[in-house]
DNA sequence: TTGTAAGCGTTATCAA
DNA sequence: TTGATAACGCTTACAA
């Protein structure tokens, strides 16, 4: 049981088996009784096609890589998002968390590139902002789709959110609750995600004709959000609100507040950004921005796989909104 | 370039392709000589075995299969732990993020199984605890290895770590803290590292001399830990200590302190189980249990492909030895 | 200790 | 619109 071949099918159906082919791939030359004939047998023997074969026959491997940081906060929902799409097309994914920055990242990447033969890669940041990754993957050929802005003046392969916008209603909503003191506490330099929120913030405060006030930068993890946050409270006048760019740091800032005794959001209101798990379960709970990013992956997952498998294809680069999630730290401003 | 078969290495070498294979694979029937122009002739040539090749010629496919609960917290951990392993012997791993329950978590199970064709399958708690799943894995005669308990009576493939053990001496913390009315929050009745916690805590109450209090059952989510909270919170007297059995339903406890005006640790300890992330951004952070959550999916993958390799081979469980992280959470008991 | 030849289950080529 | 038949790059008998 369970071990019918192509053979078989095509001996139930009564015909070859290239047009047992045909039928599995959806090609167009195969009359329509022959292929109802076809599908069931299939469906009769229980059939399914040796992934092995077919690689290994094809041209292709129907297999896609997915290159992001190990313990990065949206893995899962990356994962998620893309592996909706590799079922939908019938290709498999191989996951490749990965450490490296620099030269061993691209070394890295080379070695994937090389040795798990995959039709193409799907990079999330902060790996797709690395120095030279983009670079890489043009000289290796390895056809990608990154998960984050593509370069200025290239128009290429990429799904992205609109963080600088989003990042400016954020402002609009603090200064809608009186806030006049508003600082920000930025994210790692090196990640292009951070920049556009920041802008965002930029335009916001210019928007509402607010002075942007001291923006420390963090490394986008907790205990420099708690570091930015202990500097920022000790500002005279004090800000009655820090804009984080991202959930770790501001958690971190309240941290900080908490360690002040300073009140969120009494007397301080704080906000996030991407929305991460954590957000909901601090206390209190976190405003913040959520991203679409099982949307943005699936996008970015067919994106990769209509590439692969149709060459000639134009360069695509997609936008999908965020969404703010107001939660309990952010309130009027203290008077 | 980047194409060389096993054939160009056989030439290259002046070998046969078998003889190439045999070193490919450390059979031992080569002379040392012979193995060295071949090795040789692999690094000259960049020479890369095609998968796809050597699953479709071999009985073996390669591959592992990893079914987890999706939005897991530790999915990630066990992931690196595995990812760990195969790399080491070769192997690649399709992951499997799961949503179902009950006969549909079978169904997918069971597709899994005949679709992709793995050598085995990993199972992670509270998959690897439903109902019939080990039976099904028996009944499809694929070869597994669960994280989480093997059943009694049954020596299974397995590894686990200490948690009823672990959860005692939460509680012996805690009495050497003065506390006395020490409460718990229980977890999903159906994931059987919950009861484990429970059974430990009963212990160290017993072997401290205490009597147990009230035990909510939670669903290990955050919110239901925050009903549970604010349930112990109402008691009279009320408890000096809520012990939880895993971080959400601790972070949610504490929510319910915050929401209740009573300060953690000043009024109330709480403990957690998992060290997830938030567990060290909650604020205060939390004092919690720290699984070796890579370890044992290392271990996991390990035994897994022994036992896809070496068919003979005897049931082996392991248990790995889990760790107090004492943080803020918990401090002296009020007087 | 090494090599020869026959698969493994698909897709691709080319003819019918 | 269909079908022989040859790849694809390895492993596995079976010989030598």
């Amino acid at each position: 049981m369970s071990k019918a071949t192509i053979d078989d099918v095509a001996r139930e159906a009564g015909v070859s088996i290239k047009t047992v082919s045909r039928v599995l791939n959806g090609e167009p030359l195969v009359r329509d009784a022959t292929r109802d004939r076809v599908k069931q047998a299939i469906v009769a023997l229980d059939y399914r096609p040796n992934a092995s074969a077919r690689r290994l026959a094809g041209k292709r491997t129907y297999l896609l890589g997915l290159v992001y940081q190990q313990n990065s906060s949206y893995a899962s929902r990356v994962q998620a998002g893309v592996l909706d799409a590799c079922r939908d097309r019938h290709y498999e994914l191989l996951i490749h968390p990965c450490n490296e920055k620099g030269e061993a990242l691209l070394g890295e990447i080379r070695e994937l590139a090389a040795s798990r033969r995959v039709d193409g890669l799907l990079l999330t940041p902060p790996i797709s902002d690395g120095a030279g990754v983009r670079e890489l993957l043009d000289e290796l050929r390895v056809p990608s789709v990154v998960l984050s802005k593509a370069d200025e003046g290239d128009a290429g392969w990429s799904v992205d959110t609109n963080d600088r916008h989003i990042s400016r209603q954020l402002i609009e909503h603090l200064e809608g609750l009186g806030h006049r003191r508003i600082a920000y506490v930025r994210g790692h330099p090196d990640h292009k995600a951070m920049g556009n929120r920041y802008r965002g913030y930029l335009d916001g405060m210019a928007a509402a004709g607010l002075e942007s006030m001291a923006a420390p930068v963090g490394d986008n993890a907790f205990e420099s959000g708690r570091r930015c946050g202990k500097e920022l409270l000790g500002l005279n006048p004090r800000p009655t609100a820090i804009v984080c760019a991202n959930d770790h740091m501001a958690a971190g800032v309240i941290r900080a507040a908490h360690e002040a005794g300073v009140s969120v959001p009494g007397d301080l209101s704080v906000t996030g950004f991407d929305d991460i798990p954590l957000a909901g379960q601090l206390t209190p709970g976190l405003t913040t921005v959520r991203q679409p990013m099982e949307d943005m992956a699936h996008t970015a997952a067919q994106l990769l796989i209509d590439r692969v498998t149709n060459p000639g294809m134009e360069n695509n680069a997609h936008v999908l909104d965020s969404a703010l999630v107001l939660r309990d730290s952010t309130g009027p401003a203290p008077d």
